[in-house]
DNA sequence: CTTTGTGTTCAAAAAAGATTGAACTTTACG
DNA sequence: CGTAAAGTTCAATCTTTTTTGAACACAAAG
């Protein structure tokens, strides 16, 4: 033990204030740290798995006080992390009569969740790029040799077909999520 | 124009180097954009993207003297990009009779990228939460109500449910883009 | 009107991630 | 051997993203 350290310290009350809510359990601990791994997977922060992990395994709805005192996050961080998530349609508003606060509850449907994800992340990209496509068909007709030509237009091409594939397998992958 | 330029600049012969390769033209500027913006959707560094966009739309194999200064990108970034591109299944090595260098060309079958990605990504996240959830069963039930631990054992079990069916999911996708 | 509880904002700090470039290794060739 | 060409490595740097915390806004209650 270090000899240099102030008597009082091991004496005087500690500094912290009683908490209010308590600190996370094994259980809580370990589910938490499967939706982090998949918000790591999915390419999220790591704080945005923390709190859809404690929405998913707490049996009633969190709020932001609960959230920044259990996970240990600022009141900014959780704040905006609970926006992201609610705009995401992963976490739902809870209205309780009588509070105030904000209470969420996850959204647990796959199917959901999955699409809103697609339609935020891969729809913006598909648009963009099936805008681009054709000006790039006009792009291959200029200023190359006749080969050249050929094989870009052929490789552009299939650019277009991989991008109708994707386009026409997400309704095919709501429906089987149902 | 700005009339405190050394009046050298104008006349003596510019300090760049003769270009051995081509500048990207529009086309090809357009293709390699489209496959940056697809590398930002799924998580991969613009570098990625580049370098599989400029495989993707050369005739030619692709090399590392190449890449460097059509992409304008360093030795080392565009060494460690090739790396990883190959160990992730997107760019295929092509040996060149009588020639050092390692040339590269792109995998362009959609199912095989697909399907090395997810196994590159997604496996690795599965394998360990299936580990995990074993343990976590158990842990729900130390130390709560039996409310809680009712709840708990429903929301692990739901995880449970989730990821059987990501991976009953993952062989029939591969069929699917086939 | 003031106080208190709740949530938001945003500039700054911290952390994470990507890129560079110079030194190094390896291989081929004379 | 010595030299040159090709590729790798990695510490330092640059860039981007994430987090923090203090100031602010708003609404309800006294």
């Amino acid at each position: 033990m270090d000899a240099s350290l102030p008597t009082e310290a091991l004496v005087s009350a500690p500094p912290v204030e009683a908490s209010e809510f308590a600190s996370l359990d094994e259980c809580e601990r370990g589910v938490i740290e499967m939706f982090v791994s998949a918000a790591d997977v999915l390419g999220f922060p790591r704080s945005l798995g923390e709190l859809y992990g404690l929405a998913y395994i707490s049996p009633q709805p969190i709020h932001l006080a609960e959230v920044c005192e259990r996970l240990q996050m600022s009141k900014g961080s959780a704040s905006q992390g609970l926006r992201t998530l609610r705009d995401l349609g992963a976490l739902k508003p809870v209205y309780i009569a009588g509070d105030r606060r904000d209470f969420f509850q996850p959204e647990i449907k796959i199917r959901v969740l999955v699409g809103r994800l697609l339609a935020e992340r891969l729809r913006p990209h598909l648009d963009r790029s099936s805008g681009a496509l054709g000006a790039l068909q006009n792009e291959a007709n200029s200023a190359v040799s006749p080969q050249v030509k050929k094989f870009r237009q052929e490789r552009i091409e299939m650019l277009g077909a991989w991008q109708k594939r994707i386009s026409t397998f997400l309704p095919l992958l709501q429906r089987i999520l149902r």
